[in-house]
Parts: C-alpha cells; sequence; structure tokens
RNA sequence: GGUCCCAUCGUCUAGUGGUUAGGACAACAGGUUUUCAUCCUGUAAACAGGGGUUCAAUUCCCCUUGGGACUACCA
C-alpha cells in the first residue's frame, strides 16, 4: 500500500508551492490506490500562528484534496496512525531521541549559543563548511550527569556517520552526499521539542509512510534523514524531491514578488480548477506528445505519475493562470446553464454579487437583461461588473466628440443624420426586442447607403455616453423604448 | 566560500541518435464585429558554450559557463 504524506508547517496560510506539493502527493496516492496523510508539523513554538492550522484544512478542503487521515479542523483526527499534530507528539520523540543516545547515534550538546556562532564564524574565515566540532561528544558520563543536575540547558545531536551517503531519487535518479561534511545535525531542541528533522523521520515511519514527496530544498537534508533510519534500523522510504516554483526572476517563490498564498487566489476570483490544472502543469506534463491543456482533478488523479515531474524549477506565471481561469469558467459556466436564460441569469447573479453597486439592484429587470448582456465580461472578471452595466442606470456626462469617429467615417454631420434616422426607425417600433431593432436599423443603413458604423456608432455613443459598451441593438434593448429615446435627443441636443 | 541540484522560444512545455525542433500563454500583425472584449488566421521567437563518442548529435559522456537550493536549537 502506497502511503504519502502532505506535511506543512502552520505558519498562516496554505503556500501556492505548498498546494503543489500537496497535489502531487495527492495525485501519486490516488492514481497508485493508495493513501494520502496530513500532518502538521508545529514543532516551533516560537512560529505558533493562532488559526494557522484550521486556515491549511479549509484551503486543502476548499480545492478538493482530500486526506485519508490527519486532523480535522474541528479538534478530532480521522486514521489510526495518529495523533497527526506534531506537537501532540513529544513523547513519542523523546523515547527515539533516548533510544538514538543509547545506541551511540546520537549525543547531548551542552555548548551555549555563543560558543557555537563564534565557532561558526571562525570556520567561515577558514573557508571551510560550519560544523559541530563534536566537543560534546567526548564528555563523561559522569560530566553529562552533572551538567544535568546543573539545570544546564542541552540539546541532543545526532552522531553522523562520516560515509559517503547515496540513494536513488525517483525525480532526479541517483545522488550521493560525502558524509563527513554533514553536520551534527540537532534533533531535539532545548526546550524538549524535537527540529524537523527527528519528528520528519519517525513520523514518516511510525505512519508508514511510503514515499517522501517534498520540495526540492529538502535534497541537502536527505543525507541526514537517511542516517537517521539507518540508525534506527528502519527501512528508508522512497524520495522524490520536487522542482521549485520561481518568482519571475528564477529566485525560490516569496512573498515579496506576488501573492503565494492559496487564499490570495481565491479571493481574486480564481476557481479551484483553474488553480489545480495550472499548478498541476508546472513541473509536470503527461509527456506522449500530448497537446492537451485543461485538465480536470479527476483527470489527473488517472493520469499523473511521478516520472514525468521535471527536474527544472517553473516559474510561477500568473497570465497563464489567467487563461486557465477564463478556460474553466467558460466551460463550467456553459455546462451549468445549458444555455438556458434563466440558469444563465441565476449563475451571472451569483457570480457578480458580492462586487455589484447596491442601486442597480433597485431596478431588476434592467440588470437581468444587463447581466445577460455582459455575460462574457462577466466570465472575464466579474469584479468589473459596475464599469460594464453602470451607463444602462445613469447616463454619463460626455462630450459631443464622442459621437463622432473619425476612422469610421463620422463627423458631427454625419452624427446628426444618423441619430436622426435612429430615432425615425425606433420611434416606430412596437415590438422591442433585440431582433427587432437590429432588423429595423439595419433596413435604415440599407437605406441611407452608409456602412453599419456610420450609423450605429453614434447610436451606440448616445445611449450609453461610454467609449467601450455593448453593441447599440443591445444596448437600445436593454434601456427600452422610451429611454433609448430619451437618450437620442439629449444626444441631438449635444449637437 | 562549501555541498548538492538543474539547463529547449520571454514564460509553461513536447520531442528525437537523422524532425521544416511541435503546442500553449504572452507579444506582434491581419480578419470578423458598430466600439472594447470575444472569436478566427498568421508572424516573430529556443536546443547556453567548448570538447568528445558516432556515418550522424539538441538528444549520450566530460568540461566550462550560467542559474538555483541548502549551509539555524525554522521548516
Amino acid at each position: 500500500m502506497i502511503r504519502t504524506r502532505f506535511a506543512p508547517s502552520p505558519t498562516g496560510y496554505l503556500h501556492v508551492g505548498g498546494l503543489r506539493t500537496a497535489l502531487y502527493c495527492y495525485l501519486f496516492a490516488k492514481k497508485n490506490k493508495g493513501q494520502f496523510i496530513l500532518r502538521i508539523e508545529d514543532t516551533d513554538q516560537a512560529r505558533f500562528v493562532e488559526g494557522a492550522m484550521e486556515n491549511l484544512i479549509n484551503t486543502l478542503h476548499w480545492v478538493g484534496l482530500e486526506y485519508d487521515e490527519g486532523p480535522n479542523p474541528d479538534g478530532t483526527q480521522k486514521g489510526n496512525h495518529g495523533p497527526y499534530i506534531q506537537s501532540q507528539r513529544n513523547e513519542i520523540y523523546t523515547k527515539y531521541a533516548q533510544e538514538l543516545i543509547e545506541k551511540g547515534h546520537a549525543y547531548r550538546c551542552f555548548c551555549t549559543k555563543e560558543r557555537l556562532d563564534e565557532m561558526r564564524e571562525l570556520q567561515t574565515q577558514r573557508k571551510e563548511a560550519p560544523m559541530y566540532d563534536r566537543k560534546c561528544l567526548n564528555l563523561s558520563q559522569n560530566e553529562i550527569r552533572e551538567l544535568i543536575e546543573n539545570g544546564t540547558p542541552f540539546v541532543v545531536r545526532q552522531k553522523m556517520p562520516y560515509k559517503l551517503i547515496k540513494f536513488k531519487d525517483q525525480i532526479r535518479g541517483n545522488v550521493q552526499f560525502d558524509g563527513k561534511i554533514v553536520d551534527d545535525q540537532v534533533l531535539v531542541k532545548s526546550d524538549g521539542f524535537p527540529t524537523y528533522h527527528l519528528a520528519n523521520v519517525v513520523d514518516d515511519h511510525t505512519m508508514e509512510i511510503t514515499h517522501v514527496i517534498r520540495g526540492e530544498e529538502w535534497l541537502p537534508s536527505t543525507p541526514k534523514h537517511i542516517a537517521l533510519y539507518e540508525a534506527f534500523g528502519w527501512e528508508t522510504p522512497e524520495f522524490a524531491h520536487l522542482p521549485l516554483l520561481l518568482n519571475p526572476d528564477k529566485t525560490k517563490l516569496s512573498k515579496r514578488q506576488g501573492d503565494v498564498a492559496v487564499e490570495d487566489y481565491i479571493n481574486k476570483g480564481y476557481s479551484k480548477e483553474a488553480i489545480i490544472n495550472f499548478v498541476a502543469l508546472l513541473g509536470w506534463h503527461p509527456g506522449g506528445g500530448e497537446n492537451q491543456e485543461i485538465y480536470s482533478l479527476q483527470e489527473l488523479e488517472n493520469i499523473f505519475s511521478i516520472e514525468k515531474v521535471h527536474k527544472t524549477g517553473a516559474v510561477f506565471n500568473i497570465e497563464k493562470l489567467d487563461w486557465f481561469n477564463w478556460q474553466w469558467r467558460k466551460k463550467t459556466y456553459e455546462e451549468e446553464t445549458e444555455n438556458d436564460p434563466e440558469k444563465k441569469l441565476k449563475a451571472l447573479t451569483e457570480y457578480t454579487k458580492n462586487h455589484l453597486n447596491e442601486s442597480f439592484t433597485q431596478d431588476k429587470e434592467v440588470l437581468n437583461k444587463a447581466l445577460l448582456i455582459v455575460e462574457e465580461k462577466i466570465l472575464k472578471d466579474p469584479k468589473e461588473i459596475n464599469e460594464n452595466i453602470h451607463f444602462f442606470f445613469d447616463l454619463p456626462n460626455y462630450d459631443q466628440e464622442l459621437l463622432t469617429h473619425e476612422k469610421m467615417g463620422v463627423d458631427l454631420k454625419q452624427a446628426q443624420a444618423s441619430l436622426e434616422a435612429c430615432r425615425a426607425a425606433l420611434e416606430n417600433q412596437e415590438h422591442w426586442s433585440e431582433e427587432s431593432i437590429k432588423e429595423a436599423l439595419l433596413k435604415k443603413v440599407e437605406e441611407l447607403g452608409v456602412k453599419n458604423g456610420q450609423l450605429l456608432w453614434p447610436l451606440r455613443a448616445a445611449l450609453t455616453g461610454v467609449q467601450f459598451s455593448p453593441g447599440a441593438f443591445e444596448a437600445a434593448y436593454v434601456l427600452g423604448k422610451k429611454e433609448s429615446l430619451n437618450r437620442i435627443n439629449s444626444a441631438l441636443a449635444k449637437l
């Protein structure tokens, strides 16, 4: 049984890089009929953030990555390898640290921070790799007992075997490190909490994790972990180190250069489908010359493979995310509404409800028509709804220049003639629909022997009073006969 | 500095010991449309460099260069 885990540190929110790691862990597990576990790595008490874990879980839930085992937001936990929150597992770590000391694979270190800093500085000056000098490894049992009895603070350090450590990474292939320059890592801090290295290895083993899938930044500490598995006499899991997500300048994706929290993107209106789709393809591709780019989570679960994960970091490019978002919104909108105006209206109302200027909701009749007219722009960006429809409710003050269009051959004189013709055509309309308006106006175009734009540009401008807007037919239809004629008349008054 | 990882259009990527090196985003140019948007068509754009191996390397190997990660009692 394949078991993967996502093990974030709850520092406030879910990072998009974390999301991708979680996604790949999830996909790999699903693809192989395995299990996906969530574990919270909160051993750093200094970095405790209230509500961070709940937030993380909620975001994971929102994007649809359900885990088989792990903590729930309500404080309960599911699965029988728990607890899944490291701060609740301290006795376990203490026990294993003790075992390591007894076996001679770890030792207590009483060195002060000052001594360590000084040593590091000297080593750096001498251009050596900064490493602990193992001063405390040589303490006698009596000295140790005395120091403990005196209440001297201490940490537990891993005694690295100074040997070559090799392993096969699922993504990178054979990797090896010269153990002689791997530092004696702190395993238990002076506050009694374990560091990542100890907690991680103990948990992955006790939770029966078979595949450790994590970010590339962990590659250099993997030899420490392997040494730990060996010291315990445990079987090492498979490792897969994922390429990094990058800023446009190719450094590791960071807050400084844009939003990194998944919730930022949620708040901006990106759909979970778009976010998952985008992130999935940042560092992975199904291969085989496949050109498809739109994938649902379900599809990804079926085709994901760890061998196809790339080695190179990928720049997080928001423009592409925008495109995915547009594709997915169109797709879901079409599927949901089945081209039924009632359903469309309902969906559009839902999309815009949090962004709409309240005064617009007074006139439901106009609003409903307007929403359908600008559906495409709503799908593009629901936040801009007010800019797209405000003129339906309140004709902006505009300059007479707006009624003209040089390129289209509309000067002031032509504008006046066109508007008068439009007025004449619309005055006689008994039936007020988009189709009938279109028909009447196009007939007028033919009569006058002008180009469409020459008649319609001034009309559209008169009806909307803005540079960019829906077309003249649609605008007239939404406004209704009376208001349309009013606006045409006030435009004529400007000329 | 040390250790490790990496290298195809600006970006995400496909691909192969022999290809016109393919697609997408972005850019640009046309077209449709009454404007914007949408939509359609097209253009430009890449195998980092140098050595090998080979009949033949973008592809395999080595070096260089470049980029990145790590180098905490943070994860």
